[in-house]
DNA sequence: ACCTGAACACCGTTCAAGT
DNA sequence: ACCTGAACACCGTTCAAGT
């Protein structure tokens, strides 16, 4: 037996992919993704500060396996319902494992094409069955992206009182104060999405309109 | 005439607010926003490495004031056009002085607060005219916001090609690659935003069907 | 008042060396 | 094969000191 053999079967090997996975999401639902240094997982896995170097390449390649792991989960709805109903379930399902995941949006918002391969090639089926041409299913499936990733980094608490600044009934970012404190993450994302939904359906009318359909 | 006048005048001081957001502004438009860091802020001003910090508390502080210059030029669209046309305008206008001040808009899209007042002010008041109630134009704004910043975030180069996958016809993903080379930057932003507006405006409608309006 | 220089507590990454 | 330790080239920020 030779020890390249011995070496593709790993036989006593203490740190595997899945623990270093598992130690990077436990940072990251603890601290954020900015709280995830390489260093910090090497503490997370009780091991030397550069162990971890020998299974990924770089810190860019820990993210991406990270986030693909996020999706590995995601089924794909039945294809018995209409796309848009279809759509809207499959954008909650991503979106209730980013929860899970909590941080790991900010990863796949960069480049749609770490999103795990099969959630992309799930809502691009749906959007051509539906009858988006080849061009609009893409944009479609780059505007999702970009709301369903980007709206994680958005944060509405402002600086809650600038000494110097007077409320002014009369001024509409004053007066809706109390209106942006009363709402919740989960009325922003319900209204966005709808939003988004909403509009994808008029681009298909408009795309039928104009002769492709 | 005290020393304290005297400072308060400023009368020789080498180092303005101006010039450090110019020199700012001139580092992330070469290197990007990532590329902005004191100390090669301090060697365009050709100053030492810590001076800025006498003028801004934090490299925080210096990105916020660099996003409020970006936007402080934007004019609102006058009120004799439609809401959702008014806001389509705005929106272009918004989004043709982020591609002029290049790298701004990662600053932008974390924090809304930090958008210029006034273009927040703007398009809440056109939102409200338009028939959204309260918490219809603070989840309006905050639909359009997160797309707008975070589109650029977004980079859809994919690896160009990966040794171990082969091209599959009957993969969607795969079929659509030569699409996604063909599409530039202009037909994702005028696509995005057609879908959001057009989204906003069946809102609008489901509201007033609720009885709002 | 305005700026400098050195220092502190971090990063990601490389690489020779250990077992 | 797998892991360690020291080192390199960076960061943002603090602070005593200079002018």
């Amino acid at each position: 037996m030779s020890s390249s053999e011995l070496a593709e079967r790993r036989p006593r090997s203490t740190l595997t992919e899945e623990q270093i996975v598992d130690a990077a999401l436990r940072v990251i639902r603890a601290d954020g993704v900015d709280g995830l240094t390489m260093r910090r997982l090497s503490r997370e896995l009780g091991v030397s500060a550069m162990a971890a170097y020998y299974y990924v390449a770089n810190k860019q390649e820990l993210l991406d396996i990270v986030a693909a792991r996020a999706l590995a989960d995601i089924t794909v709805p039945g294809a018995e319902l209409s796309w848009h109903v279809r759509l809207r379930m499959l954008i909650d399902r991503i979106d209730a494992e980013l929860r899970h995941y909590r941080g790991v949006e900010e990863v796949l918002l960069e480049r749609m094409h770490s999103t795990q391969r099969h959630v992309m090639r799930a809502m691009m089926e749906l959007l051509a069955e539906a009858g988006f041409d080849d061009a609009g299913v893409v944009m479609a499936y780059a505007t999702v992206h970009t709301y369903l990733f980007g709206r994680y980094r958005v944060t509405l608490a402002g600086p809650p009182h600038v000494d110097s600044h007077v409320e002014d009934e009369d001024d509409i970012v004053d007066r809706l104060r109390p209106t942006v404190a009363s709402l919740h993450g989960r009325d922003y994302y319900e209204f966005g999405v709808d939003t988004v939904v909403a509009g994808l359906r008029a681009q298909l009318r408009k795309q039928r309109r104009n002769g492709h359909g």
